[in-house]
RNA sequence: GGAGAGGUGGUCGAGCUGGUCUAAGGCACCGGUCUUGAAAACCGGCGAAUGGAAACAUUCCGUGGGUUCGAAUCCCACCCUCUCCGCCA
């Protein structure tokens, strides 16, 4: 949620900003502006309306009390009673109303947001390693996933719906050991604390980082409680600061978490329609930071390099964009994805998107600070992938595949696979 | 799921026969005095949000309604926590 204030001093930057997203938020941002005004006077108006209130009502005790007539007063704040209501009445319409507007307004783009309208506008950053070569003719994961018998897809569309896997036998117990790799990196090397968080969130919790109530089809919600199913670990550990105050010499706090991750995705249909790449339920790690305002760029830095590492030791070939103004996720201020090489698809895909939030779900969720100066300020929220586990697994099959159909365990995940160097 | 108790500022906790609650007090925290230094003691400060240039004003006692001139206090609904019982991995 962008702050009223600005918008209201600086409406011409505002839109300036929004506009870097290739939509035109002007008409809400006019709207704003005009509840805003309405608002402020009703406030005014009110709040002299209560004051004669609050005096007549230390005044009504005493005059009782000294053995006066009260009733011609009581008769005035009956009237007075009444208007309070109304325009009380009134001000919460207004600021429903403001709040709902407000709520579907993306972040503003951070400055060094690279102009462009989609995808390819990104800019590359860095890359790690060269796109594998292949001696024989590449399989996509799955077919190897398949030849293997490590993958069900099959089998998951008729127990649950299309979109859903299996994993079997060491296609299994890889998807596990990825998880407790990257969980045991960025706890024991990259100074994340880890969280194992609920499933399931509450509409609050859901607002909190952004998900609603504009993207509320793209979720799946539990029918007989409010609570929806979560798209990412960031929307419960994000929430875990939810309406606290945190204190200055704690940040940043850095959180790791492990969850299944569940997406309606209504519009994906026809993508991807084959392998673990886009699925309703996947595995991912998420990284989570609270940070000082002041630091919070130098925190999306270090979080990014943090999931690169992890490929890094995975020896799998990357790259780091830039997202363009058109890409951006309606909450971000500025994101990097990283994107892993997928020899199927002949191209970088993704498989971590690493962004600063800045006061964005700060604001919404009321996750605040107390600074050197003891007043309370709202902390920048950052987060990313740590990364997709799902993606991981495809990349790991499909860079690390021999002529005979077999697949190496990179070094790193031998121990977590208990010994096993091949999957056969 | 059933019965009972309870949700008050960073924390503990008083208030809860409606009107100096304009929320006591303790602790924590910050500043000062004292001290070689520290502790203790003493003095002072110390919630958040909104509106306002400021002075200041308004709002906030789990959430949402209601009664009243006036609600932390009374009424209704819901949420959560604790204790006991039931069920359960």
């Amino acid at each position: 949620m962008l702050d009223i204030k600005v918008i209201r001093e600086k409406p011409e930057w505002v839109k300036e900003r929004l506009a870097v997203r290739c939509k035109d938020y002007s008409a809400q941002v006019d709207e704003i502006i005009a509840l805003d005004r309405e608002r402020r006077a009703i406030i005014a108006d009110t709040d002299l309306l209560k004051q004669r209130q609050n005096s007549a009502s230390r005044e009504i005790p005493r005059i009782k009390q000294e053995g006066g007539e009260v009733s011609d007063l009581m008769t005035e704040m009956k009237a007075i009673s009444e208007k309070v209501k109304e325009d009380d009445r009134r001000l919460t319409e207004l600021e429903d109303k403001q709040k709902e507007i407000l709520l579907a307004i993306p972040n503003t783009p951070s400055e060094t947001v690279p102009p462009g309208a989609d995808s390819d506008d990104n800019i590359e950053q860095r890359h790690w390693g060269e796109p594998t070569e292949f001696s024989f003719d590449a399989k996509p994961h799955w077919v190897l996933g398949a030849d293997l018998d490590i993958l069900d897809p099959e089998r998951a569309a008729k127990v649950t719906g299309a979109r859903f896997h299996f994993y079997k036998g060491l296609g299994a117990r890889l998807e596990r050991a990825i998880i407790n790799f990257y969980l045991d990196l960025h706890v024991e090397k990259h100074g994340y604390t880890e969280l194992f968080p609920p499933y399931l969130a509450n509409r609050a919790s859901m607002t909190g980082t952004g998900q609603l109530p504009k993207f509320e089809d793209d979720m799946f919600r539990v029918d007989s409680q409010d609570y929806f199913l979560i798209p990412t670990a960031e929307v419960p550990v994000t929430n875990f600061h939810r309406d606290e105050i945190l204190n200055a010499a704690d940040l940043p706090i850095k959180y790791c978490a492990y969850s299944a991750c569940f997406r309606a995705e209504a519009g994906s249909a026809g993508r991807d329609t084959r392998g673990l790449i886009r699925q309703h339920q996947f595995n991912k790690v998420e990284l989570v930071k609270f940070a000082h305002p002041d630091t919070s760029y130098a925190e999306l830095e270090s979080l990014t390099r943090d999931a690169e590492h992890a490929l890094q030791l995975l020896g799998l070939p990357h790259r780091v964009v830039a997202l363009c103004g058109g890409d951006l996720g309606f909450s971000s201020a500025k994101t990097y994805d990283i994107e892993v090489w997928l020899p199927s698809y002949n191209r970088y895909a993704e498989i971590s998107s690493c962004s600063n939030f800045e006061e964005f779900q700060a604001r919404r969720a009321a996750i605040r600070f107390r600074d050197e100066n003891g007043k309370t300020r709202l902390v920048h929220t950052l987060n990313g992938s740590g990364l997709a586990i799902g993606r991981t697994t495809a990349a790991i099959l499909e860079n690390y595949q021999n002529a005979d159909g077999s697949v190496r365990v990179p070094d790193v995940l031998v121990p977590y696979m208990r010994g096993v160097t091949v999957i056969r």
